[in-house]
DNA sequence: GTATAATTTAAACGGACGTTCGATTTAGAG
DNA sequence: CTCTAAATCGAACGTCCGTTTAAATTATAC
């Protein structure tokens, strides 16, 4: 019963983080939720701060495990073309959605969460960025090799809106509008996303305006 | 001088919430930033909430403005498939980055502000999807009747998938990763923003996986 | 000028926040 | 059992928050 306290709150504070964000949330609200003293969370964690990191630890980590063993099957299986841009961008978008079977409702309610992050404060998105560096950087090479008929700003830039497609779909993952159910199964979600997303990182235009940098 | 504070606290405001965001960000930060008394948001606002509603007001409404127009225009053109899908694509995502020159420093922060809002607490999120809504209608009947080979909850689905990239480009405007400067003129953004958009919106596969609609 | 309204100001309000502290209870080892 | 460390608990700390109040100041109309 004794470890089962830092669960308690790690599942509480996920449920209010997503539902109100981290700021609203206050250690009394999350305490009350998990049925535990106000003072569990600063011993078990130290801060309210660190408690978010050791949140999105639990999560985080087994996804980028899978994502980086998805990427590695991959860049060794020979496959080139837009064929290997959609099965790095599968790779990418969808073990989080995946887990979401294995997690249950703490799944639902971390895509969420972890969907705002992309646009929290720069303190906490500097946080998660450094988390997710080395998984962005090894994405972004191999899709770089994948499309060597792009330029590397704008892979980089597709990448960024990728980022931003599933991250609106974390959020939204549940319904859209007030009343309008549009998202079915898990499965057809991550095809339409996957789909989307390839689409969109393959597309090469006849027309295009020149992307300048400032350097 | 004296309606110069209302602006004042505008602008301030609008720096702040896209610097921290609008729970982190207090009061006395917005009106120490304006150089006005930290009366003076509920005597021209209301309240802290009003003065949000407000700030959103001042830039949506031409920008939303702006967007039907485009899209009236498109109506009318008798233009068809993707040709059209590229233009009111254009239509709906290129306005508030058109701002960033008339608007300077203020357009920039709103950006960053506005590309939030959609991942902030549900509050706020029904706030400004009931002001966004009539154009989000108008844009997703258009695009219905632009893809008529796609389902209706496809349709919807990408656009939700489209506005996520957008709110993505308008929170890393600046500067994506510790030092890397991916992005140059706002002109070459909305290019990419527009081909990438237009790809993934037009798309048709051909092993789709069927969209199961809960009803 | 005076009267009236609009605006600005300083000060305070009650409440909620994250964190800390000392005491109490529980668990595990000898 | 006893001893020790881990864990839980209630209570309080100081701080910052959004909002309100009432007086002082400024602008506007007559």
């Amino acid at each position: 019963m004794a470890h089962d306290t830092k669960e308690r709150i790690l599942d509480a504070a996920e449920r209010s983080f997503a539902d109100c964000g981290f700021k609203t949330t206050s250690m009394r609200d999350i305490t009350a939720a998990a049925g535990v003293n106000l003072s569990s969370v600063n011993y078990h964690f130290g801060s309210k701060n660190a408690l978010l990191e050791a949140l999105l630890d639990r999560r985080f980590t087994p996804i980028n495990q899978r994502r980086i063993e998805r990427l590695s099957q991959i860049e060794t299986s020979g496959n080139h073309g837009e064929v290997q841009v959609e099965q790095i961008i599968r790779a990418l978008v969808s073990p989080p959605f995946e887990m979401l079977a294995e997690w249950g409702n703490g799944g639902r309610n971390f895509l969420r969460l972890a969907g705002r992050l992309y646009s929290e404060t720069d303190e906490v998105r500097a946080a998660v960025f450094k988390k997710q560096e080395p998984v962005i950087t090894r994405f972004t090479t191999a899709l770089e090799h994948a499309l060597p008929a792009l330029e590397l700003n704008e892979v980089r830039l597709r990448i960024l809106f990728v980022v931003g497609s599933m991250a609106q779909t974390m959020i939204w993952g549940e319904s859209v509008g007030p009343q309008q159910k549009i998202i079915g199964s898990p499965d057809s979600l991550i095809e339409s996303l996957v789909q989307f997303a390839t689409a969109g990182m393959s597309t090469m235009s006849k027309n295009r305006v020149a992307v300048r940098v400032d350097t």
